[in-house]
Order: structure tokens, then sequence, then C-alpha cells
DNA sequence: CCTATATATGCTCATGTTGAGTATAATAAG
DNA sequence: CTTATTATACTCAACATGAGCATATATAGG
């Protein structure tokens, strides 16, 4: 009964950072593979294992480490099931050490800042309204995850746009050999797949937590965390509004110095206030709840 | 290097219903243990594996299953390392078969729609204050939890307030002896962590996917659909805001047919309609964005 | 010094969403 | 017929959001 759970047991580290407003990730390999290693039995949990392990062999401090998901699909040659637990690490800290890549070389479809992106999209439509010609249910899978049919795009369904293209043949990593190729980076291993829940994972984390400062210096302008928020959502935000919500909210609070002037008016310096984190949901729970109170 | 990372591997499943206005969950062993066996190696993914296994065991139908988190704490008897992988099944199939309990036997502060659990609260107010008295990050910590100094009562945050009295020595799992433990049931190897970390994820899933659905039967009342939510979300709603809410969502449609009268004027019965579910955004994207259209 | 340009910051306003009710409709029980 | 009970419809103030205009403060170039 219980001589076939034995298991290999892998961690999978997806190290993320924002530079040049663009997100980037640690890899190896020639962008091929993330960083991944046998679990030691040294650390009492998990997530203290992978923080010590990715510090020591990268030397860089991590912020926000958040588990992803155990993937258990892959069979070793032993015959030994393989399980990987992945996880997605953040850090500020930049260096030129390490082979870090822009997440955008993997995904080209999700970076909507760019103008180009619509030709990309408008070619992925097209083969993707092929594969789901006459399927109702893939045709509308379709639709949420691209946006299409007066649906929104919405941002988070990395994972899920990833999925529907290799469902349809149209990356390297698919199961089936589509007779055409979408131009991206591709990933050994499944490892763009794990890469893709990640950024699903972090696009949705920066909404309502205060995850995006770190990724942030100690001290930034409004506009930097503006743009560190659009890197990873790869969208464009509207700067009055988006100045409203964060200082409505008390995330930041001044540090009474300036940007050093580049053009225009230099811009206050700010730096993250954990006492108005709690309110940190940008979204949040829009159910009609009666209220409840207690005094304390 | 490698022969470090051989695991035993347990799949553990929290199976969840609602019934009598109340979530319950399918337990072991007098109500101490939640279901669990080794991973066998036959199924190419988990989670097919998960659901296979959960509905051969028990004979349910299962809806929605979601990954929750896998915890590689636990040292076992031989040195090697348990990795647990962890899951939520919901199904609304109620039958008298097995040892169903209520969630609230092993949480009774998270029911917030019984007038008495205000006592609770404040039992562990008074405790948990003195344990963090001193400490602010402790103090902040439980003011944000438990929703004290003009926080906000915010439901999803289960596994935090089990944590935080986990800590304090609050209940029977924890590794240090308070002098006093609180009511409420407890379970063998971490399970009630677990079981928490499940209610966390229930309590946020109902906000913006229609996973409500699959805990109840094909047709009912806005009303009933309204108590579902309220038992997992342990908190009364207004009424006629919750039918606007679901009608402008377009998430259900009307069946034409009325609910056996009981009391009252008898209710409309609808079913769930998966194509608004993409609008089940209860909650959602709140970031400021400029907007983005593709022409299909 | 003056002007153009660039960026930061402040403010307005129409529209939509939410919280908290009041009002009305349709049934059962007496 | 009256009352109790539940379902459903509608109102209204307060607040949040999307979009844009207006002003402030810097640099660069004449």
């Amino acid at each position: 009964m219980t001589e076939a759970n034995l298991c290999r047991t892998d961690l999978v580290a997806v190290l993320m950072t924002v530079r040049d407003e663009t997100p980037h990730i640690l890899t190896l390999r020639n962008g091929s593979s993330l960083p991944a290693g046998p679990l030691k039995s040294a650390h009492r949990s998990l997530q203290k294992g992978l923080r010590a392990w990715v510090e020591q062999q990268t030397g860089f401090h991590l912020g926000h480490i958040e588990q992803l998901y155990t993937f258990g699909d892959t069979q070793c040659e032993d015959g030994m099931r393989l399980v990987r637990i992945s996880y997605m690490a953040l850090t500020s800290t930049s260096t030129d050490e390490g082979d870090w890549r822009s997440v955008y070389d993997y995904f080209p479809w999700e970076d909507r800042r760019r103008g180009d992106t619509d030709v990309i999209l408008t070619q992925i439509v097209k083969h993707i309204r092929k594969w789901s010609d006459g399927r109702s249910d893939r045709h509308r899978r379709c639709a949420i995850a691209f946006g299409l049919d007066n649906h929104p795009w919405n941002d988070e369904l990395v994972l899920q746009r990833y999925e529907l293209l290799w469902e349809a043949g149209l990356v390297a990593e698919s199961h089936i050999k589509g007779e055409f190729i979408l131009h991206s980076r591709a990933m050994s291993d499944d490892y763009r797949r794990v890469l893709a829940t990640a950024m699903s994972r972090i696009r949705a984390r920066i909404r309502y937590t205060p995850a995006v400062f770190d990724l942030l210096p100690m001290h930034f302008t409004l506009f930097q965390l503006q743009q560190t928020m659009e890197a990873l959502a790869g969208r464009f935000m509207h700067k009055q509004n988006f100045r409203r919500l964060v200082l409505s909210q008390h995330l930041v609070s001044e540090t009474g110095s300036y940007e050093q002037a580049g053009q225009g008016r230099p811009a206050r310096l700010y730096r993250f206030d954990p006492a108005g984190s709690e309110n940190c949901y940008l979204a949040g729970a829009k159910l009609p709840l009666s209220p409840v109170t207690l005094s304390s």
C-alpha cells in the first residue's frame, strides 16, 4: 500500500525583478531553464528551505516568497514520479550577474504597452480561431482569455492563455506539432508553464497586496511605482487616477526629499507605509456584507 | 547531491459541502483526521489522481477541485521527509454516509452569524492581547486578523487567525502549552491548518469565481444561493443588494418554474448560467487601467 | 530673460457602484 | 378578511471610478 509513495522532489524558483520597465527572471542554460534543485532535508519548512537555498546560491536578498503550484506529471527514467514544488520570489536587487531575461521574451503577447503587440495578437487570433472552429467550448475559452467578442482583456489570465496556445499547438513545447509556431522563447521541462503561473500570480497579487514594494528601492516616486505596476501588468495606467488611488489608501508616506531632477518638475520621494497596507485591497470583497464590528 | 531528494508523498483532501446552512467536511477517525493517502503513480496529473481517488473512495461526484498548499515540515520516523500536497474539492452530493462535520466545530470564531460568537471573540481578544502585549508587530497582526482598532472583519483571514491562535498557544495543537485552550475541535498532524487554508481559499474563491454553484443543486432560488454564500463567509448579507448584484452580473438565468411554496411568496428558481461567469468578478481589477480592445 | 518642452501634481465632473433602507407582491394560516 | 412571512421592486445618498483639463516646477535653448 505505501510502497508507491516514494518520489523525487525538486524545488523550482521563479526569481523575479523589474528593471528597465520590464519584469525579468533569473534563468539558466541559455534561458531555457529555471533554477531548480533537489529538496534538502536541512530546513524545517519548504519556504525557509527555498529562501536559504536561493539566497545562498545567488546572494540576493529576497522579499515576498510564495508557493505557486506543485506539479506531479513528470515521470523519471527510473519509473519514479518527479514532484516539483514551484515558488515565486521577488527581489529588488539588480545585478549584472546571472542570466536575467525579460518575461516578455517568453510571452510577447502579454505586453500590451507595445504598439506592435496587436500584430502578434491578430496572428494568434487567426490561428486559434481555426483551432476552435465549430467547438463552442473552445471558442468561449479563447474569447475570454484573449478578450474577443467584447470581453475585456484580463491581464491575470497569463496561464490560461499559455495553456490555450499549448493545446492549439502554437508554442514549441506543445504535444502536437502545429504548422505554425509563435515567435517566442521556449523552455524545457514545462518551465514555461511555471513561469506563466508566476506571472498570473504576481499580476493578481499586486492588486490587493503590497507585493510591488518588494520590487522597488526604499525610496521611490509615484511614477516609478506606477511604472513597476505597468511593467508587471503589461498595461498603461492613468497617471492622475493612479496617484489618487495610491494616496487615498495611505499606502505610502512622503520622505520629504525629492528625486534628482531629470527633465521637468522634480517628483516627491515616497516610502512604503506598512501601516496602510491592510487597506491595500485595491480590489476586494464586494459582497454586500452586513457590517460586523467587535469592540476591542 | 541528488541522493537527498527522495520523499514520501501524500495527498490530503478537504472534501466540502454545504448542508443545513453550514459548511461541512468529510472527516475520519472521529473527526480528528482528513482523507489522506499515498500518491499512486497511476495517473498522469496529480489533480486527476486526486479526483479519481476521492470519487472511488467516497462515490461522490466532485465539482471544483483546487490545489491548496504543499507542506514539507513533517519528518517521518525513518528520517525521510513527508511531503503532503493538499487539495480542496467541492461537492453538492449530500449523503448520510461518511463522517461529515461542521467546519465551525473546528473554528467557532469564524461563524459571525451566531450572536454568541462575540463571546468567543471577546475571550480570544483578552488572551491574545496578553500575548501581544508590548510587541507592536504582534499587536498589528492581531488587530488586522481579528478586526480590532477600527479594522474591518475580513472573513478571508481564516488561516492568519488560526496561525495567530496557534502561536499564542490558544489551540490544542500548539507547540507551546498555554494556560488557556479555546473550546474547539482539534485535529492530528496539522490537518486543522490544512482546513484553515481551505476555508481561506473558498471564502476568496466565491467572490470572483462561480465556485459556489458546485455546492448547489441544479435549480435553486436566489435566497438558497445567498444562504450558501453566507454559510461559507460566516456572515449575513443584505438580501435586496445580493439579488441586485447577482442579477446584474447575469450569473443565473430563470428556469420559469417556482419553488414548492413553504411560507410566503414562492421564489423563482434559477440555474447557473456559464455564459455570464466571466463577469463573475464581484470584486476585481480596480487598477486604473487604460482601456485595451482587440478587434476580433 | 524669455520660451518651449517635459514632467509632476491638483482639480472637476459625469457616470457607475454600493449600503441602507422603504414599498409592494404573493403565498399560507387563522 | 387579517396577519404573518417571504419574495421582489424601487429609491436615494454616499462613494468610487474613468476621463480629461489646469496648474506648478523643473531643464534646454535662444
